[in-house]
DNA sequence: TATTATACCAAACGATTGTTTGCTTTCGCA
DNA sequence: TGCGAAAGCAAACAATCGTTTGGTATAATA
């Protein structure tokens, strides 16, 4: 497999070379393809360890706990993968693609000639229903992990980070949004304070729709009394 | 102090009943007081493991590990502290009740008739500042601690939060600040967003004012070009 | 039906974890 | 000078970690 710093995660419905295990030996768990049953269980897998990283965090996520969850024993999960790594690599992965494809996807379908306040509001309500609605997803496993295992998905957490600096630089263009602000600064702002939804449902009790719309309007237009 | 159900952990310049080693055995080192060279030598291991846990994560926060770095033997360290827990324990108190005196303490300088922007930008930077100076910090660690660690700081990052509840509820009360917004949300909205500064820097390199004024500004106005 | 790949288990591996125990060194004070 | 407390070390403890190994049913294939 030909890999140029993007990762080697496995990517839905991506038909490849067919794996085979030659000569009696172990699959070659860490390549993207393999029976459908075999793409199952892998999915059951991280699911369940990315619920245990979530819920009682990276430590408590053993291969053990792992196993038992999709009532298998902790050996028989080398049968899918190749390492515990390689199971967070793919949640995580597979987490900041998803959360990319769907944004971006979303900006796509807004028409050419929108305002800076309806593309913002689409992009801040995709971000925050895709972390509202699963329990296990990027963001919140991401903040559980340890720093050299974070590390690993910077490239692709810049890469959804350019997404919105790209929106808030369009923004700017057209003079909708303030162009003293320094980008370099303000998408971390608000990416970051975004992050923390989960938080504020536990707080606040609010829905999806309402925390996307306090952020929205907070951005644009502040919390100050206007005279 | 009085703090119902917050437990028992060390206040600086707390001069308590003194402690002795009867009978031969170990010192009860969850006491609050003991020796200068023993307080001094107790703070130094909780410096020690909270730089550990933000630089290296929980995990890599082994007893071993922060021996090394105070140059003692593992075991040593049970003649200063009960248990690991205790340590992250003090560490997580010691961290939040200093960064909830400074903000306090800094909005009660503050002159009565002071605007609410005033009050804010004052909260906001002394927060910050806190964030920044120090590698160690009460956000910087607890951020990476598994949630059940976590939970134990829970009754003192609520009430941190709710000085800021106030703060708001204020700058409402004084018709300064848009009476729409649900507190609920909105506390947690900015706090959550504020804690992420380490982040802001790494990526942006700014220092400690100008990200404290980007953080009010934002919010008190909002990034919408005004007409 | 014979064979082979699939999908799992039981059991162990060495390494590392937090913690305990008994013993030693250091040092203030009488 | 001698004594007792303070402070720390060496070595082990059971538990748990990720991982490996050899083996065994089940299902597909030829």
């Amino acid at each position: 497999m030909v890999d140029s710093g993007g990762g080697s995660w496995r990517m839905p419905g991506t038909g490849g070379s067919r794996m085979r295990a030659r000569n009696g030996k172990r699959p070659a768990a860490a390549v993207a393809v393999g029976t459908a049953k075999q793409r199952t269980m892998r999915d059951e897998i991280l699911d369940a360890a990315a619920g245990l990283i979530v819920s009682e965090g990276y430590d408590a996520c053993t291969m053990r706990a792992v196993a038992a969850l999709v009532d298998m024993k902790a050996g028989s999960l080398y049968y899918h993968f190749r390492s515990k790594d390689e199971i967070v690599e793919e949640i995580l992965n597979q987490g900041i693609e998803t959360l990319y494809v769907c944004v971006a996807e979303a900006l796509q379908r807004v028409p050419e000639d929108a305002s800076f306040a309806h593309r913002l509001s689409t992009a801040v309500g995709t971000h925050v229903a895709s972390l509202v609605g699963k329990d296990q997803t990027y963001m919140h496993v991401y903040e559980h992990l340890p720093p050299v295992i974070r590390r690993r998905s910077r490239r692709m957490r810049e890469r959804y980070a350019r997404l919105w600096h790209d929106l808030f630089a369009d923004g700017i263009a057209r003079g909708e949004v303030d162009g003293i602000h320094d980008l370099q600064l303000l998408v971390p702002y608000f990416l970051g304070g975004l992050n923390r939804v989960p938080e504020w449902i536990r707080a606040s009790g609010a829905g999806s729709e309402r925390i996307a719309q306090l952020a929205t309007t907070a951005l644009l237009d502040g919390i100050s009394v206007r005279q």
